[in-house]
DNA sequence: ACAGTCACTTGCAGAATGCAAGTCATAGGA
DNA sequence: TCCTATGACTTGCATTCTGCAAGTGACTGT
C-alpha cells in the first residue's frame, strides 16, 4: 500500500488514480518503462515527444508517489536510471485495457506486442 | 470505430486514449454515467466537485469524440440529458482496472459495487 | 582545445483549470 | 402578480500547468 499524504478529491478509487496519473504524460512514461526503457534520453526519444521539463517533473512526481524508483548507474557525472516499483508495474492492466479500447475504437492505432498484452502482474 | 480528425501525438493506443480522456475529469464523468447519472445537476453533485464550466466543456468534448450523446428530455426550457454511446460504455474495463489498482494500492479507497466490477461489455 | 553527449534547469508565453458570479427560461407558491 | 427556486449553462478573472527554446554542468572522445 502506498503511504501518501495526497490531496485527493474523494475516496473513489478511479478519482484517486486520476489524481496520481490522470494527465497526458504519466502513463506514457509508465508504458515506456514497462517495455524496458530506463533512461532520460530513452523517454525523450519516444514518438510522442515529451519535453525535458515535463519529463523531469513527472519522474519526480511519480517517485514521490512511489510508482518509480531511481538508481545511479554511474558516478562522475552522477546519472540515474528509472524503473517502476511493483506498484508502478501493477498499472499494467490499466494500460492493457486502454490498448484494447484504442485498438477497437480508433482506426490505425498500433497493435502492441503480444508480450505486452499477455503479460500478467501480481 | 470512431471517425475523428483528432490531433494525436502518435499511433500508440495508450497515447491516443490519453489524448481523448487523459485529464482529471473525463473519466470521472464516464464513471458517473456508468452508474446511471444523466443530468448536469447529478454530475455536479458528485463528491469530487467538478465545476460548471469544466463539466460543460467535457460534455461537449466527449460528444464531439463520440463517447457521449445527448437527448432532450423536455422542451421549454429545452433540457438535455447525457448518456454514453457504446464506445463510451466500452471504457468500462479501463475504469475497472483503475478501481482494482486503487483499491489494492491506496488505503481507504471505496469498494465499488459488485455490479460495477462484474459488469461486462464488449 | 573543442565538439559532443547526457541529464537536467530556467524563462517565458500561451493554454487549461478553478472559483465565483451572472444569465435565461420556467415552475410553484404567497 | 411578484418572489423565490431550479436547472443548465456562460462569463470573467486569477492561478496553475504546459510547451518551446535555450542554457548549464560534468564529463568523454578526437
Amino acid at each position: 500500500m502506498l503511504d501518501l499524504e495526497l490531496m485527493t478529491r474523494s475516496g473513489c478509487p478511479i478519482a484517486v488514480t486520476l489524481d496520481l496519473v490522470g494527465d497526458k504524460w504519466s502513463l506514457v512514461i509508465v508504458r515506456d518503462m514497462l517495455i524496458g526503457k530506463r533512461r532520460y534520453g530513452q523517454f525523450l526519444a519516444s514518438p510522442e515527444g515529451i519535453t525535458t521539463n515535463i519529463l523531469a517533473d513527472r519522474l519526480k512526481r511519480m517517485e514521490e508517489y512511489g510508482l518509480v524508483s531511481k538508481q545511479p548507474y554511474q558516478e562522475r557525472p552522477l546519472r540515474y536510471e528509472y524503473a517502476l516499483t511493483p506498484t508502478g508495474v501493477s498499472l499494467l492492466p490499466v494500460l492493457q485495457a486502454m490498448c484494447r479500447w484504442g485498438n477497437r475504437n480508433i482506426p490505425d492505432t498500433w497493435t502492441p506486442p503480444e508480450s505486452f498484452m499477455k503479460r500478467r502482474v501480481r
